[in-house]
DNA sequence: TTATTTTTGTATCAATCACTACATAATTAT
DNA sequence: ATAATTATGTAGTGATTGATACAAAAATAA
């Protein structure tokens, strides 16, 4: 099981999760690989050769989040019987997610880097394409919703999955700025106030 | 009119608009000061005698952003008969203006540096108070209303105003990735869609 | 033991960051 | 004309950025 060589001075995972904690708090950019190497308790040299640069390290870090966080958003919607109830499960789990007090507040992908033009294209990238994964798993989980009748086939399921996946977005910048549980929580019920009107003809495809 | 010494080679106006669309393009954080002189048309010991420091020079792009921008949208919202129609003007200004093409996509306030911890705290401060400034607006708006009758006295207003800007800043996000002005707009009447409920004693004050 | 392999810490790289010293140019005041 | 004043361009400041060269350290393999 152990290499060769000199054993690690440190556990990869753990040191991952201080990456990310660093990244989720200053966003990439303002993240150095000072604050890095202090935070995860290595050198450089220890840095580089476990992670790769930096952006390999946000790469990995971003992984994980999705699968430890994101998932707990959108993953398996199925398991809910209603598509309403899907959504707000969605909207309230965004809530109690981002305003705990053992993580940063507000989404990694939503506030990490959201420039339109840096010095770091990939990196903008990467997070848009994740946030546009979000919506598509939202606009096909309706569209099959839709087709087995469980919502009106007269409702428009694109702007349903815009609109909700705004308000993920727009509760991000809310917990950043200091909103509560409660407060995230409430948004989302207001937010999902809208389901019979979304889901009628009233707003539907024009 | 004219000082005493040599006269500048700018126009000071159209500086401060070329340095605002920087910032606004790749935040506060991602633009250098290279990126500004090469803008602006002008060399460093010009700006910093014209504008002082960075930080200084994004205060007043903030402060002219907010005049020209966010006063279409957050200002003048008594000239309404309606609350409701207020809260629309809000949201389909909030579309028109971050999906035009001949500015950066999405709100400069809510994207220039949404970090919790950064190099830049006062920056990030000053953003962050204009944000609830027009969340403020918006209580104290709907307060009046509430008062005058035009929402009923049951209704949470804290909660209303809360949502609304919520939309608001996920449509900055929507924006940035790229959204149309027409999905833009669905997002803003879907939302537009709670009032009915929102206003109503069902999900009232606690 | 000796050789091989991998990690670690020191010390540093070139590039870029925000910012400025300084001399020159261009204007007005006298 | 001469002095005073202000802006400009060149060239550079020290600090910090992401990333490494190198040798000592610590393990396994022979």
């Amino acid at each position: 099981m152990a290499g060769r060589g000199r054993p690690r001075n440190f556990d990869r995972d753990t040191a991952l999760e201080q990456a990310m904690a660093v990244f989720w708090a200053k966003g990439y950019e303002s993240t150095s690989i000072s604050d890095l190497t202090s935070a995860m308790n290595m050198k450089p040299p220890s840095l580089y050769a476990a992670f790769g640069d930096k952006e390999t390290l946000f790469d990995e870090v971003i992984e994980r989040y999705s699968k430890q966080y994101g998932a707990m958003m959108w993953g398996d919607l199925e398991r809910f019987r209603h598509p309403k109830d899907a959504t707000h499960h969605v909207l309230t789990t965004t809530a109690c997610l981002y305003a705990q007090d053992d993580t940063p507040h507000g989404c990694m992908v939503v506030l990490a880097a959201p420039q339109a033009d840096s010095n770091h294209a990939t990196v903008n990238q990467t997070l848009r394409d994740l946030r546009r994964a979000n919506i598509t798993i939202l606009k096909d989980f309706y569209a099959k919703a839709q087709r087995s009748g469980s919502i009106p086939s007269g409702a428009n399921i694109d702007t349903m999955a815009n609109y909700y996946t705004t308000v993920h977005y727009g509760m991000s910048i809310q917990a950043r700025d200091g909103a509560t549980r409660d407060e995230l929580i409430a948004i989302a019920e207001a937010a999902m106030a809208t389901w019979p009107s979304l889901t009628s003809t009233s707003l539907a495809k024009r």
